[in-house]
DNA sequence: GGCAAACATGCCGTTCATGCACCTTCGTCT
DNA sequence: AGACGAAGGTGCATGAACGGCATGTTTGCC
């Protein structure tokens, strides 16, 4: 099991309650990527999720919180991948595996999760909040390399933001250089994780 | 000169722009430290800096981002003490000393850096703001690294993620700890940039 | 002095955001 | 099986936020 909280099958409330958020966030980054962030309206995506207006702020404070959410869900599928690393990778092969793990699985996930950066960048109000994604999920990160190399200092947590901090970048650069592919993509986050194994200073 | 940009000394206009814009940061800032986010409306941080409300909204588009821009002066005076740091200091070093330098210095913005810092860790709606803060800069000590290494390419984006992941962890780890005065920050600090220089990857 | 651009302000409508009360549905206990 | 408590979903009301537009005022430049 790659998800290590929740051990019992969760009831129809929490299945419920689960479709509902995914039924926003989905009507949500469908309709800010179609029309335009500015354009769309919290009614609008509550409409289209088929719940009351009033009831999606039971589940997001605001519509950016609500688009960027499925990156968030990519954030912590990369964790779990992470921590399914076998113990004989090192810290940063582990991070790299896990990312095309990521990349290669979960089709419409990765989709999702491309869309929001391509409209982060597009979108400036949404950067904030795709920041945000990313310092939630480093925590986690944090937690997972700690665990993996048995030390709770600092180290986890430099080695955490370094990596998405590279990931981020990595996606950025991505999308801004000529090739679009997969591989292509691979390649960058690999460049990127091989700097900071090999040591960021320069004379 | 520090400031790399504006040459020509700014007119009556600009100086007048530039106060507005302090006076309000400055209001949000006091007021919201003193009272709570939530307890704070435009209308009031707008009375307080002698302004009208609609003027504000020229200035900031919310008051989030009003409080952090404190923040956001901090780290662009780092960025302007690393191009400052003489060339036989390597990346990191120089890195390390613009930090130390603007920590020394300036008592009130080093002051108002903090309280953000602080504010930013107790009210979770702070945190995406602070952290566009930080990418903005970010974008310009990539630069600057850029100038300094004589390189344009993925190095000094990596460079410039990452350390500024580290100054973000090494305040948080700082205002968690048992220390609280500046030499365990310094310290914290270059234990933190110490690890990126040495690579981080681990067996 | 005069002119054009930029800034500050007021007005107004739309959207956002949240507290409150009520109803429905789910989980659990007996 | 039936009842009860808890939690989610909904509607309503209210205050704040946000942004376009028109207007007065200041600034920079000729």
């Amino acid at each position: 099991m790659l998800t290590g909280v929740t051990v019992e099958p969760p009831g129809l409330r929490e299945r419920k309650k689960l479709a509902t958020r995914t039924a926003l966030r989905a009507a949500a980054l469908r309709l800010v990527a179609r029309d335009g962030l500015e354009r769309v309206t919290v009614d609008q995506i509550a409409l289209a999720a088929d719940v009351a207006p009033r009831t999606f702020r039971h589940y997001f404070s605001c519509k950016e919180e609500a688009v960027v959410a499925s990156a968030q869900e990519g954030a912590a599928a990369l964790v779990d991948r992470f921590r399914a690393r076998p113990a004989g990778e090192s810290v940063l092969e582990a991070l790299r595996e896990a990312v095309v793990a990521v990349m290669d699985e979960g089709e419409a996930t990765s989709r999702d999760h491309l869309t929001v950066l391509r409209l982060a960048r597009t979108t400036p109000a949404l950067q904030p909040w795709q920041l945000a994604v990313l310092a939630t999920a480093e925590a986690d990160l944090a937690a997972a390399v700690a665990d993996r190399v048995g030390e709770s200092g600092r180290y986890p947590q430099v080695c955490a933001a370094a990596t998405f901090a590279v990931l981020r970048l990595s996606l950025g650069r991505w999308l801004d250089g000529p090739a679009a592919d997969l591989d292509a993509l691979r390649a960058e986050i690999g460049a990127g994780l091989a700097e900071l194994a090999r040591g960021l200073d320069r004379p």
